[in-house]
DNA sequence: GATACAGTCTTTATCGGTAAAGTCATGTTG
DNA sequence: CAACATGACTTTACCGATAAAGACTGTATC
């Protein structure tokens, strides 16, 4: 970033024969002095080539900056990469715009992450889906500003605005099992920041760091033990990124067991996997819902569109984005730390064929 | 936003019985201290619940905020909305991560523009996609920070990052009509902010403020003018939104008059915009690419899974994006001002029926 | 034993702006 | 006509931090 020569509103002031307060005004307060010097002030700025009271300093002498902060904790490939990211960004940008706020997105995933925290210039915080014991967010409660997670563990000091992923997830393996489906695939995101790419077992599934995560699986797996199926009945891969092309490698695992091997209905812990598992299922031969029922979670707007429609847990992460935007602008406001789901039936999911 | 009482690198330094300096290189210089004095420092703060120099009074004695703000000019719901911009914005997000930058988003749709682009304690400003005129773009070079345009008009004193949208579209003109087509219509997002719906005439087109969507339109009426088809040939609809919805509204009254009326090829001046159109052809009981050819513009991820997947120009926004950041953070690189574009041929366009 | 030197910390001198209170004409009013 | 607004500026007094240079201490070097 070059550096050049900056006019400051002193020499503003002394070029037009006022004081430096004077100059702010006509910035600030236009009420504070007449429109013609206002005029003669603002002309002077021109000439001189000042370009306005530098943020910088007011933010120093005002206390605060009028800016929010995200924390993507997300590597960035994903954060805008995954369309309930966006969504929950947009929501939070409306709340800000609306009270006249900037937002600065804090890409914490690296090593920079501490410092990046640590310098940014803001009002408070807002904590995306970190995971449990995440770097960033251990920095960002560190500056002791106000902080909002989201999708994340409960953090001392820290409202967190979530869903009931354990009992959106249990209702959507419900609906399958209640639909005569005994061998479920299911397919997740990944549960710990280690990269693997493989069947998750019981251990790793228990102790994901990813609260989200962890917890869909849980209602996956109590859904399954409610209606008596053994544990061997959900068989769980674990997919480190979150693209549909993650989604589609996943889905040729799990479906290329042919037989009673495969499973009849697959549980993808995200819409954008679900989308692969459609992809993946169409390259394979299989048809969706007939041969095979797949759900999603997340209700992201392409699921509406995709062939077939898909069946998934529906959450409003736009209005998660405000709500978390909201709380941090006026404290005390918010539409309820526990947002609601529900479960959207649309052709994916259909009864399964009966046994031979 | 509530205020409570700070506490000041100051009061850490009287309370360790250091001098500021000390403090300050605690966390900023640790090889400046000795690692046990750091540690009772950092102990200290933590007592007293410091939370960190504050980026304000570095901001200003530094001189830079290590921050970069990109201006959305669109209207909210479409910054977000339009996966174009998300790419743009995950592009710019890539390189400002990469220099350990933060970014800024600056919604300057409304009237607070100016004051937002003013306020916005930021090293350099990216403007995406503004109208010709807009007031925002011009807060933006008033403050005489290194600038960068995407997708805008041409400035003085800024870089501006584009394609040749005026090649590109008449090159997918060309492709239907090469293909036979000969009745075109066009469905094209918003040429003025006036929130107009409906055809749009000559003088429209050619006085449109987004420089994007009037180049396209250039281009799409000058391969039919040049393959000798008279103006009547192509009737352009314009939509003042962006979103699937929108295309498939547009599409239901571009192809609502049946028979010799209704367009054999429909060029949508946005892939989201096509796949509305794609929707539209479907309620209506059209076959797409056997009745109707469709084509977009941006080649979004979904144009490649849309049924059937949509005939495109390609661009890639992403690569936008980092080059816009990559010029004010390292002046002199950047990949090239104008952008290559490429049509990608997919299913969703094929020759023309024979006329009866 | 004087010189250089690395390692630690302190001093000095700002960075650019703004809230709040003060000054000083010029009306205004009972 | 004295007391009192009002409007249009100016004065005062910081906001919280850091670069650069200075000071002091102990150690290696010749």
């Amino acid at each position: 970033m070059r550096d050049r020569a900056r006019v400051t509103l002193a020499e503003v002031a002394a070029r037009c024969g006022v004081s430096r307060m004077t100059v702010s005004n006509a910035y600030n307060h236009p009420d504070q002095l007449s429109a013609e010097l206002r005029q003669r002030v603002l002309a002077t700025a021109e000439v001189l080539g000042y370009g306005g009271p530098s943020a910088a300093g007011r933010a120093l002498k005002r206390g605060r900056s009028d800016v929010l902060g995200v924390l993507l904790t997300e590597a960035l490939p994903y954060a805008f990469g995954d369309p309930g990211t966006v969504s929950f960004l947009h929501g939070v940008t409306a709340a800000t715009a609306a009270a006249g706020l900037a937002l600065q997105l804090i890409p914490a995933a690296a090593e920079t992450a501490e410092r990046l925290v640590r310098d940014a210039a803001v009002d408070g915080l807002i904590a995306h889906s970190p995971a449990d014991d995440d770097p960033a967010l251990a920095a960002a409660l560190r500056r002791r500003l106000p902080t909002v997670v989201s999708g994340g563990p409960a953090t001392a000091g820290a409202d967190c605005v979530t869903i009931d992923n354990d009992a959106a997830a249990a209702a959507a393996a419900r609906h399958l099992i209640d639909l005569g489906h005994r061998r479920l695939g299911v397919v997740t995101w990944r549960l710990h920041p280690d990269g693997f790419t493989g069947w998750a077992d019981q251990a790793r599934q228990a102790s994901a760091r990813y609260e989200v995560f962890r917890l869909r699986l849980l209602g996956y797996q109590r859904a399954a033990a409610e209606a008596g199926l053994p544990p061997s009945a959900v068989r769980v891969w674990e997919q480190p990124g979150h693209s549909v092309a993650d989604g589609s490698a996943a889905g040729r695992v799990l479906l290329s067991p042919p037989g009673p091997e495969r499973p009849t209905a697959v549980l993808a812990s995200t819409d954008v996997l679900a989308l692969g598992v459609l992809q993946a299922a169409r390259e394979l031969g299989l048809d969706v819902p007939r041969d095979l029922a797949v759900t999603g979670f997340d209700d992201i707007e392409e699921s509406g569109r995709a062939v077939p429609p898909l069946t998934t847990v529906h959450q409003d992460l736009y209005q998660q984005g405000q709500d978390c935007a909201c709380r941090l602008i006026a404290p005390g406001t918010g539409t309820g730390l526990v947002h609601p789901t529900r479960l959207i039936i649309r052709a994916s999911t259909v009864r399964a064929p009966e046994p031979p």
